[in-house]
DNA sequence: TTCCGTGCAAACAATTTGCAGAATT
DNA sequence: AATTCTGCAAATTGTTTGCACGGAA
């Protein structure tokens, strides 16, 4: 079994994604470390949050662009990407609707909820 | 406005998508269709797969690989990775679980749903 | 005869990998 | 001392684009 150790850029990587409530993708997320720590190589970076998955603290979040994006969020719910402004928007998902989908489907066991949804946000609403 | 006009290679693009149960990607559709058609080019099959999104006639539909995989099947429903064998399992989605969800967030106007769930398949649970 | 669509190859963009050195245990 | 992690650059992978030719309207 392989030994995950302590770094400084995984820390500073983890608690970035702590602090942050949009879905940054890799690039973003370089990006805005790169001006605090300019040694910071884009490598790290995906390494990291690929590790950081693995050990189940940060989720992908799919978005509709081509691009990987991370949340540290780790309870379900839901991403509403406006089609407006692009925004992703988090939504508490009702617990219900996770289990009446079990309910529904006895058959699979349900490890992870991935729910996108698409639309207009009440920002744009207006 | 752009035309769109009949071409043959469409038609095999198009055809191969209203007879497939699985969530092909590019390349799947590429190498399946090569083998009767051995003219036909990868850029060809992307530009076709764009277009027909944006003809509403197959949906972009995300797995969990980074992927981007393509459905002919446009009415809403969910999609089950199984995280053992990487099949992808439609799952017809209870209505009332759409109309739940615009319940609680009102505010929101939802115009496409896009649900990946993740967990064992009733095939490996055995 | 005007555009649209194609194949090909080159370009791009996002992510991964190999390597040698630095840091953690 | 052993092993994990890093930065860099090169390699991969998935997708897009430019171009000249062929075909549909």
């Amino acid at each position: 079994m392989k030994q995950v150790r302590f770094s400084p850029q995984r820390e500073i990587i983890y608690n970035y994604m702590l602090n942050t409530k949009t879905h940054p993708s890799a690039e973003t997320i370089y990006n805005d470390l790169k001006v605090e720590h300019p040694d910071l190589s884009f490598a790290t970076v995906y390494r990291n949050l690929k590790l950081l998955e693995e050990l189940g603290k940060v989720k992908r979040v799919y978005v509709g662009d081509n691009v990987e994006r991370y949340d540290a969020c780790c309870h379900d719910h839901a991403h509403f990407v406006c089609t407006c402004c692009k925004k992703v928007i988090d939504i508490t998902s009702d617990e219900k609707m996770v289990n009446k989908f079990n309910e529904i489907n006895e058959d699979f066991k349900v490890s992870r909820i991935c729910l996108t949804l698409e639309g207009i946000c009440p920002e744009c609403k207006k």
